[in-house]
DNA sequence: CTTACGATTCCC
DNA sequence: GGAATCGTAAGG
């Protein structure tokens, strides 16, 4: 299993958003691993995004922003976590919110965390909130290294698969509510919800 | 210290 | 439609 390197990260935060759609989330846990594809991302662009963390500039929390790209961004939102990836090189406060997984392996274990019926494999992960408890991510998770695998939290490539990307806007937010840095697998079941 | 506020989810 | 829920940031 190899990461995929810094160099993937550290280009504009619209193309990290569609590039990583396909590639794959590895939680490592006590004895197995969960794996998840990431199927639904948005992208935050920054000091000049209305909806970014960033637009407020520089804090405590949003301090990762500004470093290196391929570190996990995690906030609280209400009762919930939501993971982010840091894109763009230092100083530059990109960052790319991971909206949904298809998961790949680690059933039972998502099953439990979330709650839902053991057939309902659709309502795992699909949503920014559902996946961070699914994959038990929370803040000890904010800074970890998403390109090392000796990480608890890495992604790795995913060979030959050929998917077709949607874009629409960002969900959830009241600013720049127009612009269109939502990134979606299309026809994938594992997406959070449509809305054009 | 106090207050306000969410890049959500679930239930009515 | 409305509530749960808690870390963060800003202001006194």
């Amino acid at each position: 299993m190899i990461p995929l390197k810094r160099s993937f990260f550290d280009r504009k935060t619209d193309i990290v958003a569609r590039e990583i759609l396909g590639k794959i989330i590895v939680k490592k846990e006590n004895n197995i691993s969960l794996f998840g594809k990431i199927v639904e991302t948005e992208a935050y662009l920054g000091e000049d995004d209305p909806a970014a963390h960033a637009f407020a500039g520089r804090t405590k929390r949003t301090e990762v922003l500004y470093g290196l790209p391929g570190h996990a961004y995690v906030f609280r939102l209400r009762a919930y976590y939501c993971l982010n990836i840091v894109a763009e090189s230092e100083n530059s406060p990109g960052c790319v919110l991971i909206r949904a997984l298809e998961p790949l392996e680690g059933f039972d274990l998502m099953v439990k965390r979330r709650g839902v019926d053991k057939k309902d494999l659709v309502n795992l992960c699909n949503g920014p909130g559902k996946l961070c408890q699914a994959f038990n991510i929370n803040l000890n998770h904010y800074g970890c290294d998403l390109t090392n695998s000796d990480s608890e939290l890495f992604i790795i490539e995913n060979e030959n698969e050929r998917i077709e990307i949607i874009t629409t806007p960002r969900i959830g937010i009241s600013k720049a509510t127009d612009w269109n840095q939502r990134y979606i697998i299309k026809s994938n079941p594992y997406i959070s919800k449509y809305k054009f």
